[in-house]
DNA sequence: GCGCGATGTCAAGCGTGCGTTACATTTCGT
DNA sequence: ACGAAATGTAACGCACGCTTGACATCGCGC
């Protein structure tokens, strides 16, 4: 599932490390969700949202819509 | 994880069958996650709240937030 | 009373989300 | 040139999401 996570983290300046620490999960974890290895589950997807202040929606593209919009 | 599967489930008068075949998954996953005993993929939960014409925050509550609203 | 749809739950198995530890590479300040 | 931060990736272990198959209960129409 293709995300905006490195934008997003771009935009503040944030290191893996300072978004892991954040969502109060690991440094890998943060880069194989970023790097698309796997998906977050959606209690961490819900904290990845509120850490940038957006909605799921906002962070994660739909994949049954990936080409839609 | 609170979700309100079973009422908007309950709006369409859809059984858990109908909704885990819309889902593409299994009636037990169904069961399962409308029951709590836990929490949908991200994926599954996109899908979800698609067949619902719903956002995943309009099915799921958020658990950082569950006092709140 | 009987059968049937709907629901709840269990067990076993598989793939994956996430942890820890570790190592390699790149980039940057000094 | 050197050290440190940042990133990518791998191996191993554990917990969980999801499967199939099975069984029990409940409410309903007949």
């Amino acid at each position: 599932m293709k995300n905006r996570l490195r934008v997003l983290r771009a935009e503040r300046a944030w290191s893996q490390q300072d978004l892991a620490e954040r969502l109060g999960v690991s440094r890998q974890s943060v880069n194989a969700i970023e790097t698309g290895r796997y998906d977050p589950s959606l209690p961490l997807a819900f904290r990845i949202a509120d850490v940038f202040g957006l909605k799921i929606e906002d962070v994660f593209a739909n994949p049954s819509r990936e080409d839609a919009q």
